[in-house]
DNA sequence: CAAATATACATTAGATTCTTATGTATTGGA
DNA sequence: TCCAATACATAAGAATCTAATGTATATTTG
C-alpha cells in the first residue's frame, strides 16, 4: 500500500527532523532512500518535495549544510542547527499529541446522536 | 495546543468519514461543534476549509444531502451514501496504517550511520 | 429590549505545499 | 555501450487550507 498523497501532506518536515536527529547528518537522496526502506516503501518522498523543504528549512536557520564532492559529484549533507535540535524535538512531540487525538477521534463510537 | 495547520492538512476528509460513519446524519456547523468539543479545542475546523470539503464528496457521491428547516433557518445533512460507506471504512484503515508507519518512523533510534 | 453572541450556510483571494515533469551531470553495472 | 542509480535542482499546475467576508436567523444577556 502506498499512502494517498493527502495524509501525507504536513508531515514531511517532521520525518526530515526526525532523522536528522538521529543522524546527525543526511543528504538529501539518502533522505529518501532512508524513508523508503523504513516503511517498506510506503511513504516514497519525491525530489520536487523534498528539496524545497530543505531549502525552506535551511532558510530558517532549522538546518545547516555542507557540502562534499564523491568524486566529481556534489553532495549537499544537512544537520540540525542548535535552534533545529528544539525545533525537531518540538515538532515530533507535537505529532505525536496529534496522533493520539486521531486515534482517539478515529477509533471512538459517538452514537450519542 | 491548537496544532499547527499543516499537520491537519488531509485528514479532513477522514474526519468527516468517520464522523458520518458513527452518526448517520450530520450538518456543518455540528461536525465542526463535535470535532471541537471531542478533541477539547485541540481540532477546530474552519468553515472555509469543511464546506468545500462536504460538497467536493458530494460530488464526489461519497455523501447525500437532506435540506431542512429550523424556523426560517436552513440546514443542510449529510449522510454517507453505499459507496461512502465503503471509502468511509478505507480511508479509516488507511489513516489507521499510516498511523502505524509514522509511529515507528518517529520512535525508532535509526543511528546506523 | 437592544446588543452581542451563537447558529448556519456560503464564497473568495491568497498562501502553502505537493505532484509531475523536466533538466543537468556523474557513476556503476550488465 | 547503454541503462539504472546516484545526486542535485527548478517550475508549472493542482490541491487544499487560512483568513476574510457576506448573509441571515436565533438566542442570550445586561
Amino acid at each position: 500500500m502506498i499512502y494517498s498523497s493527502e495524509l501525507i501532506k504536513g508531515t514531511l518536515k517532521t520525518i526530515i527532523l526526525k532523522l536528522l536527529k538521529d543522524n546527525k547528518r543526511m543528504y538529501g537522496y539518502e533522505i529518501t532512500q532512508r524513508v523508503k526502506e523504513l516503511t517498506h516503501d510506503r511513504i516514497q518522498l519525491t525530489e520536487g518535495a523534498l528539496y524545497p523543504s530543505l531549502h525552506a528549512l535551511e532558510a530558517d536557520g532549522i538546518l545547516t549544510t555542507e557540502t562534499e564532492y564523491i568524486g566529481k559529484r556534489v553532495r549537499k549533507y544537512y544537520s540540525l542547527s542548535p535552534k533545529g535540535k528544539n525545533v525537531s524535538k518540538e515538532k515530533i512531540s507535537e505529532f505525536a499529541d496529534f496522533m493520539n487525538t486521531m486515534k482517539f477521534l478515529l477509533d471512538i463510537k459517538t452514537d450519542i446522536a
